[in-house]
DNA sequence: ATGGGCACCTGGCTGC
DNA sequence: TGCAGCCAGGTGCCCA
């Protein structure tokens, strides 16, 4: 499910609800995530302060006074800042309980997110520690890409979607950002051309902070942190649109299967 | 090092 | 109506 614009609009919405508030306690109704949620987690959280909620990647990070609590929304998770007292539906796995009289709720049907506790440095956490910069940073430049994709043969929507290249890029906009850099998902990495990995470059860039924009994708179940889905679905040109015309041109989108997921492109528009 | 495939899970849809 | 099969916003790990 979430992307980088469906964690990053998460983040914006629960932040002012929960920093600077303290947790007081932790309720675990379902501790078989990704990861086991850590036994020991409510003892650990209980009493502490929020200092600050930041994104790294697609993990969300809540600044404690002692240590970072790190969460994944997997393929299906979503949070969701409500009344303490709002009965649990089904897959309402975590609840952490504030001050405020509300309570963080994670909701995952597939749990395949996680909630995990650091006392140490965030960044130096094993799932962090080699994850590449982030797509909005000037770090990932044309240069940055180039030199890490000079003699990849792996297809480049995969090499997009690789984590130890480029962080936050998922399925939908991988597909959507090789769309508006007029690339084909099956290219080898290492024979794009400089014109077309900076165009490349600045499609992904594009196309992320638009998503943003409009409050992430909403395919299936994805909710913000109000409930909400987001938006940008309307402004898809190729995700889930195989069989329909092209927004540019009227050709037919494509469908095919990439390392066992779904790419979309225009044949027309794309080389 | 690189690339490919599988695994983890639930739910919704399709087609027989 | 029932059920099998397939697919879904991710990613760590194992193998060649």
């Amino acid at each position: 499910m979430p992307e980088l614009p469906e964690v990053e609009t998460t983040r914006r919405g629960i932040a002012p609800l929960v920093e600077g508030r303290t947790i007081e306690r932790v309720i675990v109704r379902e501790p078989r995530l990704r990861w086991p949620v850590p036994p020991g987690l409510g003892t650990e959280l209980a009493g502490q302060q929020v200092k600050s909620l930041t994104r790294r990647a697609k993990y969300l990070l809540f600044g404690l006074e002692r240590g970072t609590l790190l969460v994944h929304l997997g393929m299906s998770g979503n949070l969701r800042v409500l009344p303490a007292d709002t009965p649990p539906r089904v897959h309402d796995h975590v609840d952490l309980v504030l001050d405020s009289g509300k309570c963080l709720r994670l909701n995952d049907p597939r749990r395949f997110g996680c909630l995990l506790w650091t006392a140490d440095d965030p960044l130096a956490h094993p799932l962090l520690s080699s994850l590449a910069p982030e797509p909005l940073s000037a770090e990932f430049s044309a240069e940055y890409l180039a030199r890490r994709m000079r003699g990849r043969s792996v297809a480049i929507k995969q090499l997009l979607m690789n984590a130890r290249v480029v962080v936050g890029v998922g399925n939908i906009y991988a597909s959507e950002a090789l769309f508006h850099a007029g690339v084909r998902p099956t290219r080898a990495a290492g024979r794009l051309t400089r014109r077309e990995i900076d165009a490349l470059v600045a499609a992904v860039r594009r196309v992320l902070r638009a998503a943003i924009r409009a409050g992430g994708t909403t395919l299936r179940d994805y909710v913000n942190a109000d409930g909400k889905p987001g938006y940008f679905r309307q402004k898809l040109y190729v995700y889930e649109r195989s069989g329909q015309p092209c927004r540019i041109c009227r050709t037919p989108i494509r469908h095919l299967a990439q390392g066992q997921r779904s790419s979309y492109f225009c044949p027309t528009c794309q080389r």
